[in-house]
DNA sequence: ATGCAATGTCACCGCATGGTGATATGGTGT
DNA sequence: ACACCATATCACCATGCGGTGACATTGCAT
């Protein structure tokens, strides 16, 4: 037996995130991560205080939602884009972007049911990248002087876009199909881009 | 005490639906709702055999998904219409009458994370709807001989539009803004219901 | 009215959960 | 080497869960 506090600390914030990834939400509780951490579960409370609490240094341990950074390495390229090209391109990066975080959808899916540690922080976060990205997007069209989509609502677009996507990555953990679409290959999910294509070309022509 | 197997079966039904109304998926249980329904929890057992069986009788029971009718009561009107419009009215439609099932929002939400009872049977109703519901629009679009749309993938088009939706309407059981939008107000849904008509209109343009 | 099956009540089981106190054991400075 | 405090263990509690068997009561057919 060694004793090391920031180590056991460190197994139990890991342990959060391989019973979350293994048995999904339901079978996050303090037992359970407790015994997965290979530690006795009173040290949750010694070192986090509370469960809630430990949830939260592990949400904060992540990356659970793209940064900004992430779907924009690239501001200049996208300045010099149309706005329906590039409302486009982000949208299909952050669908992206949020496929590739198995963990940000299981929270997400629970989101939906219950507000805790995890699904508030999370929430936070992602209230604070959202408005930054959207602050983002609108400078970008405001220097496209010569198009003018001043009549668009851009920002209801992207939300039923950008939902829409949402959903069908939470979806696509469980089921294969929806809709006739194969969530669960590559090829659905470029099928739903090309339509979004189509839909944002739609737009401003 | 009353000895009527009938009624009590009736009182252990509607239980379930106030108990999910009540404190949602989490309370739903064998005891909460034999509790609800001021009746011996055993009885469900006798007479439903098991737990999720009662939830199966209470999922059938009352009408979760909205049916091609309460969709489509016009079909003639819609026929008359160009594919555009009409897809556009019944996606509206599909989010109102979503929007007023409060119990199906549960579910749905409770969907994303478990496979029980509740969600498989929706699950099959739903699919069945979608499919008569996209082959009734299919038709419709074919029976527009001056039409030329082949080319647009329908299919994925609604499904990211109806998905968003949907998405959205779970969200606002416990949001009240979601990315700047307003969705505990009508307003913040005609808002959204407004981008889905510039869309669409944009297709086929 | 009586007997009996259908209906309903109650007490209990095993299990898992979140949470806590007393206790053992390790690391570390003197 | 020793002592001490941080670190980790263990046993335990109350609670709520799903589920079951034994028993009481009602309603109905005879």
């Amino acid at each position: 037996m060694v004793k090391n506090k920031q180590a056991t600390q460190d197994k139990l914030i890991k342990a959060v995130g391989e019973v979350l990834a293994d048995v999904g939400f339901s079978g996050v509780g303090v037992n359970a991560v407790a015994k997965r951490a290979g530690v006795d579960k009173v040290l949750i409370y010694r070192y986090f205080g509370s469960f809630d609490k430990l949830c939260l240094a592990f949400a904060q341990s992540a990356d659970f939602w793209p940064s900004l950074k992430e779907l924009i390495p690239d501001p200049e390229v996208l300045s010099a884009m149309g706005t329906a090209e590039r409302v486009t391109l982000v949208l299909k990066r952050f669908t992206t972007s949020l496929r590739k975080r198995p963990l940000t959808l299981e929270v997400m899916a629970w989101e939906l049911l219950e507000r805790n540690a995890f699904t508030i922080e999370l929430e936070n976060v992602r209230e604070a990248s959202g408005l930054e990205l959207n602050r983002f997007m609108q400078d970008l069209s405001l220097s496209n002087t010569n198009e003018s989509t001043d009549e668009i609502d851009w920002l209801a677009i992207t939300t039923v876009l950008s939902a829409g996507m949402q959903y069908l990555a939470i979806r696509a953990r469980k089921i294969n199909v929806y809709n006739g679409i194969e969530l669960n290959k590559d090829e659905g999910w470029m099928q739903l881009e090309r339509s979004i294509e189509t839909l944002i070309a739609g737009v401003t022509t």
